[in-house]
DNA sequence: CTGAGGATGTGACTTAAATCACGTCATACG
DNA sequence: CGTATGACGTGATTTAAGTCACATCCTCAG
């Protein structure tokens, strides 16, 4: 299944690029569909291929012996992931997850590669795109080692909050779900939601939680938001 | 203070480029020499250049609001460090200190962006580096994550063990900087080397720990080992 | 309407690990 | 020599957060 130039365009790393060069990648693209929590490639692969996001969430996770695994990253409308293993690197460092019904669009090791050179721009792209995710992963590892999980929690009501309306926030994750993403347990993420309703910084709704003061939830240092990862 | 061609090629970067190309980078970089303790580069910077160590060894730390730090990395000889806000990332994650008397290389940023739009293949090898940046991290955000203190020691000691004879490892860190590899505070650390002692997994000795049976502190899951980061 | 299954609430308990508050032991240095 | 000074050892205490065990509630298919 080909992928349409236009739509191409829609992804951030490829708004800027003279339209030719657009049609040049989108022909050695693929578009691919996923179920809902349907699995895309696994941690220890050798896939190196590129990958999208067109539509739906697709999150990053690393699962570990003792059987409980910790979310890195939750890719959106844009996102781009996967590619670990282009350049040498061993296998991909770890495993991706289609939560809902996703279009990505492919672009597989080989194409990358000779796009790579024969086209200068794109691997300037390339390297916007891992230094960013370098970015992420070393405000994980800081995030891990010296929050506290109440901390995390928060954060990741703020980075997963979408914005419907105006001044209007809103998550719409299980507890379940937050609680992977923020390396925690369930209960744990149970207990502090009901504290922070208690204090007046969210209100809980069937399904979906709304943000009403978001600066409460920020950690003691303030930070610029970013986003991606592996 | 300019760097000796065939100094560089003892980085495995370059080692299998082109008399020539080693030669044209050479002339770009420079080479800096740094105190036991003194700062590289801070987490926030937005310096994009890339450093290389040639002698000694450089830590990468990230420090919290709580003034708890992390560390993330330590850097040996031919290890490639920094150059993360090259390509539009805001400025550096992570701090880097200089931990002995320590020779570096240092690429500019200019020169990094001079190089990738005319030697296709030090671009290749930058991917490279980043890749494995990636793979070290995401990794790192697993071990803060879902690993206990126990084992994070364990790993640390294996990660910055030495090799001066054969069947011989020893550390040679005090419990403080072991602490803050591991992400936990020096007592903990004392009381789990002693622990490791009585098991006669370790021996400690004044200054230095030697490890006696190193596939005892391999953590439940066989590992490859990788280093490098940010 | 009704039962099943998922998502959520909550109390009681356990535990890893941080914190506090010391004491000891080197080695360094006037 | 004595005495600083930093590295190390160790008990007692506290606390955050994971575990267990249920109760409750919502939603949706049949």
């Amino acid at each position: 299944m080909p992928v349409n130039p236009e739509e191409l365009r829609e992804i951030p790393a490829f708004r800027d690029l003279p339209v030719g060069q657009v049609q040049s990648v989108a022909a050695l693209m693929v578009r691919r569909h996923f179920a809902p929590g349907q699995i895309i490639f696994v941690e220890g692969e050798k896939s190196g291929s590129l990958w999208f996001v067109f539509e739906g969430h697709v999150r990053i996770i690393k699962e570990s012996s003792n059987g409980r695994l910790q979310g890195l990253c939750l890719m959106t409308r844009g996102k781009c992931f996967g590619g670990c293993p282009l350049f040498d690197l061993d296998n991909n460092p770890a495993t991706a997850q289609a939560l809902d019904s996703a279009i990505l669009f492919v672009l597989p090791g080989g194409a990358v590669e000779h796009l790579r050179q024969h086209n200068p721009d794109l691997v300037k792209a390339l390297l916007h795109i891992y230094s960013q995710r370098l970015g992420h992963l070393a405000r994980v590892s800081e995030v891990l080692g010296s929050w506290s999980v109440s901390e995390r929690i928060n954060d990741c009501l703020l980075t997963y909050a979408r914005h419907p309306a105006r001044q209007q926030s809103v998550v719409e994750l299980t507890h379940e779900k937050l609680a992977a993403l923020s390396g925690t347990v369930r209960e744990v993420v149970t207990r502090h939601l009901n504290l922070l309703e208690r204090q007046g910084i969210i209100r809980i709704e069937s399904g979906h939680i709304v943000i009403l003061n978001a600066d409460a939830l920020l950690p003691p240092c303030a930070w610029e938001r970013q986003q991606s990862a592996v």
